[in-house]
RNA sequence: GGCCAAGUAGCUCAGUCGGUAGAGCAGAGGAUUGAAAAUCCUUGUGUCGGUGGUUCGAUUCCGCCCUUGGCCA
């Protein structure tokens, strides 16, 4: 074998909407090949959710190495460029044991910020945040969205006037900066690491079959106590309604159903569609992304055609 | 069996003083650079329950029928 052998072992990026059975594929996958998976997820970080996000049991996570799950508190932030950062870095140390990485999940700009990497932008601030926050709440959002064109022509044009936290950013980056947003990403991107990816996405044939799926693992999640989990954290943490984790789909529906603004019929349905929406917004980021390889995840013999696929390819 | 109310978009409903109708939600399509399970944008033809009548014209008015609630027997 050529000393740079391990190098040429690519990384596998296996994508897909929610109940597309990507964690299914991914265990299947781990069957048949060394990998250690690394998900990418942006609720699965959280400690402490674990039915809402179909987080992996323990069993699973002994019987094969899992990263970047459980790595904050749902009181802090993270963010895209972090995940880039860490993901990256694990693949390295994965790689360098001699496995491969299976990077699996559904949050499609985490993907995209890994494969394409960033522009240097400055990252999240919050006091800066809470004084956009304010002035948003005195003049509204249009109102900042003029003050962007001002500053920022470029930005402002492509945003809408209602596109509350694109506008938060541009603001913020232009403040932390003293320049334009747009200017600073015609720069360009810092790229990844010329590290080989795989990349492979299970995309429903058949959207009723997805939705039908949807709305049984839903139900289950409820029957499993979602709503008691959330209970819980909100007694482990200071938590509010607007923090990103509790944003998420069906802690966001469970939570308003905690207040009282909800019956659990409307909690079901609204959490839901929540969850459909979702699995719409990450197809049509996956329709618009290129060099995937693509599976239908109704097929019965899937995990065979993706174990196949690989070996055709490593 | 009698009386009353309601039947309009997938759902909840509005409306048309008679000129074939529109909101919210759902659904669909799109955008996406440090919050992304987020944040936004676009998108509404449906035998207006059925049938007969009045009318130039009925989803709208009238009769009958059907369905679903409620009340009385």
């Amino acid at each position: 074998m050529p000393p740079d052998s391990q190098v040429a072992l690519p990384a596998i990026l296996l994508m897909g909407p929610t109940a597309s059975g990507k964690t299914r594929v991914a265990l299947a996958l781990a069957r048949h090949f060394a990998v250690e998976i690394v998900s990418v997820d942006s609720a699965q970080i959280y400690r402490g959710m674990d039915i809402g996000t179909a987080k992996p049991d323990v069993a699973t996570r002994r019987a094969v190495p899992h990263h970047l799950i459980d790595i904050v508190d749902p009181t802090d932030t993270y963010s895209a460029a972090r995940f880039a950062g860490e993901a990256w870095k694990i693949v390295r140390e994965i790689t360098a044991r001699g496995r491969i990485p299976l990077l699996a999940g559904g949050t499609m700009l985490y993907f995209k910020a890994l494969r394409e990497g960033l522009s240097a932008l400055p990252p999240a601030d919050p006091p800066t945040r809470r004084t956009i926050e304010s002035m948003a709440a005195d003049s509204g959002w249009p109102a900042l969205h003029a003050t962007l064109a001002k500053l920022d022509p470029a930005t402002a044009a492509r945003l809408e006037p209602t596109d509350s936290q694109r506008i938060q950013r541009a603001l913020e980056v232009c403040w932390l900066t003293g320049r334009a947003m747009s200017d600073l990403i015609s720069v360009g991107r810092e790229l990844p690491p010329p590290h080989p990816t795989l990349a492979l996405s299970l995309e429903p044939s058949d959207r009723a079959v997805l939705h039908a799926r949807i709305e049984a693992r839903f139900d289950d999640m409820i029957e499993r106590g979602l709503i008691g989990e959330l209970q819980q954290l909100q007694q482990r943490y200071m938590l509010a309604s607007t923090l990103p984790s509790m944003r998420c789909v069906g802690y966001r529906q469970a939570w308003d159903y905690l207040a009282g603004n909800r019956d659990l019929a409307m909690l079901r349905a609204k959490g839901i569609a929540a969850t459909r929406q979702l699995a719409k917004r990450q197809l049509t980021w996956l329709r618009s992304m290129p060099d995937v390889t693509r599976f239908d995840c109704l097929d019965e013999d899937l995990d065979t055609r993706v174990i196949d696929f690989i070996r055709t390819r490593t």
